[in-house]
DNA sequence: GCCGCCAAAATGTGATAGCATTTTTTATTT
DNA sequence: AAATAAAAAATGCTATCACATTTTGGCGGC
């Protein structure tokens, strides 16, 4: 029963750092369903670590709204909502259109060559119905136009709304064919090409809502919100 | 050499959660100012705690980017610079519209009461120039507005941009004559009494650009972004 | 069959100690 | 006086332990 997946540990990285990032890769990928009943000492039990570290993680985890510490010593993974769905797509919609516009100014040629490989490897992932590695991809694709900007403030709080509607997501993108994804991607890099930002905030915000708002709003029985 | 405030701390609260606001509060009010090197090892010292609560305490400042953990075994709070001030005042422009805007359909005539109310409150802080209660109410009077919709995922994000600025704002207001807040907000609660959406997300635009913005520029040397 | 009660197990929490590493200070040399 | 080397102090990290509290499981009474 390995519920959850291990990652890879450099040598320098602490424990709890370890601990943070497996956790954040459980989540993110799904292996920690919503609701799950988890506690800190079971946690530790599990990844065989003391319970010193991963209540640092658990910490953190939990500040990025990914984790819930609740009052009957239990943690869990928070549950998705038609409601809480509808406000974290919205906030996405508002903090990656905000993102792309103040990044705008620092897009060169070369991030748009280097976006349009990454978006065509994804391609080959669709192929092989890699999830993972899909979502993985996907999110470095948006990450590198929006980190452009050498002043980061708004990157932590979209990679903390990805995280809170990772485990859902994944339910999404695990149903449904997706190319539509892709199509988007492409318009988003024609509108980069032609210097046109209300054009790439245009295709930004079909992206989000094609791969993500109709379909979850769908798996959440039809709620339009 | 009292550094950091003490705080009330109720006897059901945990050491971490203490130490936890007790650094926050000592961040928003300035007593902490940017740059300063601290240690996990003094802090437990100068709190007198022991280490392993207040790492907890740290490591959740650091998620919302309050406290920065160095390479050098050093914590600091992070230098504001006019780049990244300009980058939190706009992050703070877009979430609180957005907030406002999907609170809006939940506004009450006794909410817009209370708010009124604590307005009034507040001329008197300004009278006796108590900043630490002036800043409290400031941000309750919004956070009143914002928590209006019951599906909070916004909200964090904001408090998380609001600690950020925190330790910047507090230098701003002490230099500042700063009453035109006041009038913003009554811009504010007039809009919201004629229950008008744009003239609402207007003055709040107002009162950030007047209370912060403007003042935030001309401190870091005219920048004008 | 259902509810309250009591013992036992489990849990969160925080102080402590040991270890490895880094930083700082001191001493030595050029 | 400056640079280098060695010693000392400080620091971060995490396993462990003890304590208080809570949850759980079983038992008897209604």
């Amino acid at each position: 029963m390995t519920q959850i997946p291990d990652i890879p540990r450099s040598v320098d990285m602490t424990t709890q750092d370890y601990a943070y990032f497996r956790l954040r890769n459980a989540i993110m990928v799904g292996a920690l369903r919503p609701n799950t009943a988890l506690t800190f000492r079971g946690l530790a039990e599990q990844l065989g670590l003391s319970p010193t570290p991963i209540r640092e993680a658990v910490r953190r985890l939990s500040s990025e709204h990914a984790l819930e510490v609740l009052e009957n010593r239990r943690l869990r993974v928070p549950e998705m909502t038609p409601g809480r769905f509808e406000e974290l797509a919205q906030l996405r919609l508002v903090l990656e259109t905000h993102a792309a516009t103040r990044a705008f100014a620092y897009l060169s040629d070369v991030t748009i060559d280097t976006m349009a490989r990454l978006d065509a490897q994804m391609d080959g992932a669709v192929r092989n119905r890699d999830l993972d590695a899909l979502t993985r991809m996907n999110h470095d694709f948006h990450r590198l136009l929006y980190c452009l900007n050498p002043h980061q403030t708004v990157m932590p709080l979209i990679e903390s709304i990805w995280l809170q509607l990772g485990p859902f997501q994944r339910r999404v993108i695990e149903d449904v064919d997706r190319t539509y994804v892709i199509d988007r991607h492409k318009e988003m890099l024609d509108a980069m090409r032609r210097r046109d930002l209300p054009g790439l905030c245009a295709a930004i915000e079909r992206d989000i809502e094609d791969g993500s708002i109709r379909s979850g709003r769908q798996m959440l029985h039809g709620t339009t919100g």
